[in-house]
RNA sequence: GGCGGAGUAGCUCAGCUGGUCAGAGCAGAGGAAUCAUAAUCCUUGUGUCGGGGGUUCAAAUCCCUCCUCCGCUACCA
């Protein structure tokens, strides 16, 4: 359909190291709730996520493991890819960067680095410690007897070199530093913005993009001693499931490229707000619109860890709280771009306060009123007098709401407008009493029902790319057709027609109970 | 150390380029109503806007200084 605007939208590719947790489902809900968001608004949505399964850490898991390396990707990438099913994402692809279009992209974009000047071979060299696997700065050693270094670690330190291809990273400082004066909104929020141009002034080195001390990785090409750094392997894969280096009209590449954004959190930020614009600049391609850096969730007040074994992951809440109430609460809980706290007593709250008191009893009182007083069917409105025309006028501006506040990415607000529409509703409810109407003026109170009930369906279809599955049981429960849900049918053209038959009113959002304690 | 951010009601936070900026939500207290999921609605805050100094007719909002907390300060991802 031309004209359709697009988006494309990516998670960072998760390092098959770890297995899902709060965090992971958090990056992706995010860009759940957007992909929806923009679908629903009628745009030609592509929605990345996958897996990142080289480099060394894999190699030697796997080693540990005893099985080849691919094997324990296999597994790992496994319970990523169920995580759509168990919190109703809808990503359009999940790219592997052990898949074939992946190596081409990684190798196409090498070719186009070495082409174009930007890659050389030198030697990479530091003190290295042999039990750790792991290079050190000068400044965080101390000396040892010998000429040798203590690591903080307390390993021992050698003065190594391997060979080594560079990037010639230092020469896209001022670039890079123009790109973001350029455009201002590409790191977002705005403190990580400055963050990252602080550290581009403070100077860009080269940078070593491969190694020789282990194989599991994308081979260097001409030159197979050298494996391709993993973070130019991860980063190809925003293009690679654009079937870069395949471009040209039509192809996936030329209509989805440049990237709209790509969510991340904030630990690895300077890999996709420097390196990754750097690369892609030095390889003739456009860089990403948008690099937006998300907080981390704490677990009542503690750094989330494994050690301390609190460690929360997603089928947990979901089979806690339920998934809708779930994503609820980690989009409306916290500004997004703060960090924030996950407690037990907070998702109650959220989940009784917001969900069961504000907006499900609304919907369940005014669908109790429309069932018994209104023979089940959609009431008949007549005129409407201010009162009724300031709730809709509510209603119907929350698009534009909406839309201004996920632009920046900002779903806590976008949520926050709905709320404070279902609160003029509550409000408008006791001020009408249409149980008082409905003896001294029933007409009048068919026409309340019927604001509210607009009302509702507009709260109803705004809130789906957070909460899809109670959106849609609310939409069920108003008889709005399936195919009249999108944005586009929001406003006074496609209200509600009197007369059709609703079905019985049932609860959506039950409130929590805990479990009374012995 | 350097650079940056933040310290506003019990809690979480809004307050842009100075003059209804002393606020919202939650929690607490009192009340109304009874359609509804013991839900809803109304009323209710004496906060030194981190401390001190300064600029100004006027500062939470600008300047200086001090205190506290946090982030970044490159090659494991």
């Amino acid at each position: 359909m031309a004209g359709t605007p697009r988006y494309y939208l990516t998670t960072p590719i998760y390092y098959v190291n770890d297995v899902p947790h709060i965090g992971h489902a958090y990056t992706t809900l995010a860009c759940d709730v957007l992909a929806r968001f923009k679908r629903l608004d009628g745009w030609e949505v592509k929605f990345l996520t996958g897996t990142d399964e080289h480099g060394q850490k894999v190699e030697k898991s796997a080693a540990a493991a005893g099985i080849p390396p691919k094997l324990f990707a296999d597994g790992v990438s496994q319970r990523f890819r169920a995580l759509p099913d168990l919190l109703n994402f809808t990503n359009d692809d999940f790219i592997r960067t052990t898949e074939e279009r992946h190596h081409a992209a990684c190798q196409a974009l090498w070719q186009a680095l070495v082409a174009n000047g930007h890659v050389y071979l030198g030697s990479y060299s530091g003190w290295y410690a042999v039990r750790d696997e792991a290079y050190y700065g000068e400044d965080e050693l101390r000396d040892a007897p010998g000429g040798k270094k203590i690591a903080p670690s307390g390993a021992e330190c050698d003065w190594v070199e391997e060979p080594s291809y560079f990037f010639r990273l230092s020469a896209w400082q001022q670039p890079l530093l123009d790109f973001y004066e350029r455009n201002p909104d590409f790191i977002l929020p705005p403190g990580k913005r400055n963050e990252v141009m602080a550290f581009v002034k403070s100077g860009l080195r080269d940078l070593s993009i491969s190694r020789t001390t282990f194989k599991w990785g994308i081979p260097v090409p001409g030159d197979e001693s050298h494996i391709m750094y993993v973070w130019l392997d991860a980063l190809t894969n925003y293009i690679s499931a654009l079937d870069y280096p395949v471009a040209g009209p039509g192809t996936p590449f030329e209509r989805f490229w440049p990237a709209d954004l790509h969510m991340v959190g904030k630990d690895i930020l300077r890999f996709h707000a420097i390196y990754w614009p750097a690369f892609l600049m030095a390889a003739g391609l456009a860089p990403p619109r948008r690099v937006f850096a998300h907080g981390w969730w704490t677990i009542d007040g503690q750094k989330m860890s494994k050690s301390l074994g609190n460690v929360i992951a997603p089928e947990t809440l979901v089979a806690s709280y339920g998934l809708d109430a779930t994503r609820y609460f980690l989009m409306r809980e916290v500004p997004f771009g703060n960090d924030g706290d996950f407690s037990h007593r907070a998702m109650v709250n959220r989940i009784n306060g917001d969900l069961a008191n504000d907006y499900g009893n609304l919907v369940q009182r005014v669908l109790s009123m429309i069932a018994k007083n209104c023979a089940g069917v959609v009431p008949e409105p007549g005129p409407f007098s201010e009162a009724d025309q300031t709730l809709l006028g509510c209603a119907y501006a929350l698009l534009e709401t909406a839309r201004r506040e996920l632009e920046v990415q900002a779903f806590h607000k976008m949520l926050d407008a709905c709320w404070s529409v279902t609160g003029a509703a509550n409000r408008y409810v006791d001020e009408q009493a249409p149980w008082a109407l409905k003896k001294s003026d029933p007409p009048r109170m068919g026409t309340v029902l019927y604001v509210l009930a607009e009302t509702i369906r507009h709260l109803g279809i705004l809130t789906q790319p957070v909460m899809p599955d109670a959106s849609a049981r609310i939409l069920d429960q108003l008889a709005v057709p399936e195919d009249a849900r999108t944005f586009a049918h929001l406003g006074p053209d496609h209200a509600l027609t009197p007369g059709v038959k609703l079905p019985a009113p049932q609860g959506v959002f039950p409130r929590y109970v805990d479990e009374p304690k012995a």
